[in-house]
DNA sequence: GGGTTTCTTGAGCGATCACTCAAGTATATA
DNA sequence: TATATACTTGAGTGATCGCTCAAGAAACCC
């Protein structure tokens, strides 16, 4: 009976998300999302049923992947490895929309308005640094840095200078790539 | 002959940054403004321009207030002392309508539209950061530091450190000042 | 093919956006 | 006091905002 829809919504969903992403919340009209989704009002309105819904979901994917592609990067080569490589792909992929992170972007722009989705956007940089806190503690248990320093402080430390090294990388004329090699660096003094 | 002005200038620019940096660009209406400023549309246009000028205007006077303070940091404790101290003076002024810096907010919103207002907020946040590197290039004439980094590499450094300190002040449940005293103790290590 | 259901279309909704301007008001000089 | 010169006022501009909905098109069942 029922006629299926024309889009991948997957795929929708992740172009939405990388124009959010580079032009932030109210920096992307309708019309934008129309035209990248080739979507009239109507069928956007019946898929996700507002532009705030959708903004939801995509800022739930780009959260999901950044985890996924962390513990992609823990299973490959490790958590020192991975805690030193994380820094320089966050930045270097050139497919990605934007350098700086769309966690902080949201927050930044929409957290003074106390808008729910700065809310949203800080739970998921929580959980980032969560997964960070936990990757040092195991570094610790098995003696491959130092624990004098709580591992939540120095997830804590290493997600600040994440955020900034991101924030750096969207500025023209600073090579991030040096301020991604320091901060690995300075993992190995642990 | 003219009729003087009912409002002070001055304070007009200093309440119209403290918007434009705590809701930033887009998240500031005509309306907003028009209540803190206390003006009528006619009396705005006639005074700035343009929302656009405004901004421009309460953005150049965050960037030079944020250099003079860093100045009188300098006068008053000399180089290292006040790169030690700024980080947590930059995040525990209550005045302070946010704590994120304006300019990086800035840029990040205005970035992806090629907005002059980014281009000019990128251009202040290069003026601090070569005000930075004049302070380590000071140090190791003096040999205060070691003269073992170039002092464009501290500063890029210094800065990025900076920003996302001042991302991670704005988060809620984060101890930035502790971030802050991590920064100025990395400072001793040079 | 007929009937049902879902998806797509696009004109158009009220609200808000940044902004304008003619008229009114207050302060200066003459 | 009369006149000139700002400054202030606020209704109203066209454009754009996010969003709605009635109508049409397409895919499934029998």
């Amino acid at each position: 009976m029922p006629r299926k829809p024309n889009h991948d919504r997957n795929e929708l969903i992740a172009r939405a998300r990388d124009l959010f992403w580079r032009q932030g919340w109210a920096g992307t009209s309708l019309k934008d999302l129309e035209a990248v989704l080739k979507m009239k009002p109507g069928s956007f309105y019946a898929a996700f049923g507002s532009k705030e819904a959708l903004f939801e979901i995509a800022l739930d994917k780009y959260a999901e992947d950044g985890a996924g592609r962390l513990a992609e990067l823990v299973e490959a080569h490790g958590a020192m490895e991975a805690l030193k490589r994380y820094p320089g792909l966050a930045i270097c992929r050139e497919e990605a929309p934007a350098k700086a992170c769309m966690l902080s972007k949201t927050l930044l722009e929409l957290q003074a308005h106390g808008h729910p989705l700065a809310k949203r956007a800080s739970a998921h940089l929580m959980g980032m640094e969560e997964q960070f806190a936990a990757l040092f503690a195991q570094m610790q248990d098995e003696g491959e840095i130092s624990a004098a320093h709580d591992p939540k402080s120095l997830a804590r430390r290493y997600q600040s200078d994440l955020l900034g090294l991101r924030v750096s990388a969207e500025r023209e004329g600073i090579d991030a790539h040096a301020i991604a090699r320091e901060i690995a660096e300075g993992l190995t003094r642990l």
